[in-house]
DNA sequence: TCTCATTTGTTCGTATGTATC
DNA sequence: AGATACATACGAACAAATGAG
C-alpha cells in the first residue's frame, strides 16, 4: 500500500503533486472513464490545499492531458482512452 | 440609530460583517425565533452581495453559532433560545 | 399528477489582494 | 520579476427540494 501525500514544502508544486495523484486514479482505473471526477472543492478538502490549487491540478489534465473534460456547473468528467487525442 | 452597512474594503471579510449584521438582529428579537430569515437572494440584493457571499453568511450563523437551521428549498429559520445547544 | 415559482445546494469561471519563494 | 498558494468575492449555470395551483 502506497501512501500517496502532498509535500508542501516539496520541489514540485503542489498543484503538480496533486495532478500525478489524479492521473494515476485515471490511468489506473481507479476514476472510470465517463465518471466524475471530484469537484475542486472536494480536492481542496480531501488533499488540504485550496480551491485554486485544485483548480489547477484539474486544469493540467484537461488542457494539457485530455485526461478530463469539464463541464461548467456540472463537473469534470474522465475521458475514455479511446476518446483522448494521441495517447 | 446606528447605521449598519458593510465595508467591502475593510480588514473584516464581508461574508462575516453581513454575519455580524444578521446575528444583531436575531440575539436583538428582531429577527423573532421561528420567523424566516431573508432568502439568500434577498439578502444579496439588500446588501449588495453575490448570493454565495450571503449564503457564506448564514453558513457562520447555522453551522458555528446555531442561531439558525436551514430547509432545502424553503430557508432559514431562528432557532428560539432554549434550543440553542450550549447558549 | 403535473406545472410553475421560489429557495437552497453544488459546481465551474473569473478576478483581486496578499504572502511567500 | 515570476511562479506558487491562499482567501475572498462576484457571477453564471445547473440541480434538487419545496409548496402553491
Amino acid at each position: 500500500m502506497i501512501i500517496v501525500t502532498i509535500d508542501p514544502d516539496g520541489p514540485v508544486p503542489v498543484y503538480r503533486q496533486l495532478a500525478a495523484i489524479l492521473r494515476d486514479q485515471i490511468t489506473s482505473g481507479q476514476l472510470e472513464p465517463g465518471r466524475p471526477v471530484p469537484s475542486e472543492k472536494q480536492l481542496g478538502q480531501e488533499y488540504g490545499v485550496a480551491r485554486g490549487t485544485a483548480r489547477k491540478a484539474i486544469a493540467v489534465l484537461r488542457d494539457d492531458e485530455h485526461l478530463v473534460v469539464t463541464v461548467t456547473g456540472r463537473g469534470s468528467y474522465v475521458v475514455p482512452p479511446e476518446d483522448r487525442p494521441d495517447d
